[in-house]
DNA sequence: TCACATTAGTTAGCATAGCTAACTATATTC
DNA sequence: GAATATAGTTAGCTATGCTAACTAATGTGA
């Protein structure tokens, strides 16, 4: 936290260029922001037997989905400051699960990949989280499983959609 | 972080009492998670205009929306350990958004309510949430929306279940 | 070419948030 | 009434977020 304390806003003018929402949206939004939230409540609990924190975990599944990055590049990915950034790489560096190279070409900039070790440990952490929703989700029938896709896919393309 | 660090799992006993799950059922838990991710991580941006910190935003969550509670059970709605929750508790009460009482029938327990101002701060915080989640929706035709409010539904009643 | 501006990361210092261990104070139980 | 159990707090560690200020390297332009 910073030291903003706006703690002050009009709600309503939070969206400039949007006309007025929807009753049945916002009702919509309010529920699947809830079940966003309490799903993903869940699987987190299943992090701590990684033996690292959230944000080096998020840091290195970037690094092993999207493949190397520089600093700045994965501070933007994680919507981080350069200044967490270089902590967070420097924690995932002390558990010999990234490595660090300088750019030959500029050397301000530097390279960050997963170690195989690092690979690993994250493969092992998302299967956990996956197998523990997954377990969740055996309850159901083949038709809610679906459905359940089918909103899946109109989340993903929503997401895909530049914000406005 | 703690200094856990077994680094080690064996994937696939994850889940003792638990069938092998089916890779459909894997793969519909992958989408699932990576899209409530990328859905919190958006509106989450929001929560910066509070000027108070993740934890106590949600501590103040729960006050609001489920009435007064014990330090202790506050932090069993948090999932967070009793000195955590000691230490959110005291900066909301710090910026007012929260009275501590003593229960007059047991000295030890203090009871937790979220003040006026507290309310209102997080009814805003929770409207910016909710708002930009909800810009987000517009987009979508009547019928995807339907279709979304149903997996909402199905994934409700999941997490209600208790877990096994 | 050399001064200046820009860019990439790091360091320092602050606040928040998680934990365990150890403590205080109060209730409960035998 | 002594021992035990329960509710919270305090102390001290790690981790994660920020801004401000710094270093070092690159790019630009007169």
């Amino acid at each position: 936290m910073t030291k903003v304390k706006p703690e002050k806003a009009k709600p309503g003018n939070l969206h400039p260029g949007t006309a007025a929402l929807r009753p049945e949206t916002l009702a919509a939004a309010d529920r699947l922001h809830s079940v966003a939230i309490h799903l993903l409540r869940r699987v987190r609990q299943q992090d701590i037997n990684s033996g690292v924190g959230p944000a080096q975990l998020s840091a290195l599944s970037v690094l092993v989905f999207a493949g190397p990055k520089t600093l700045g590049a994965l501070a933007a990915a994680e919507q981080v400051k350069p200044p967490t950034m270089s902590r967070i790489v420097a924690g995932l560096k002390r558990r010999r699960l990234v490595e660090v190279t300088r750019d030959p070409h500029d050397t301000r900039r530097t390279h960050i990949r997963s170690t195989p070790k690092g690979t690993r440990l994250l493969q092992q952490a998302r299967l956990r989280r996956i197998e523990s929703l997954a377990g969740i989700l055996t309850i159901l029938t083949s038709g809610d499983l679906a459905k359940l896709n089918q909103a899946v896919e109109i989340l993903q393309a929503l997401l895909e959609a530049p914000p406005r």
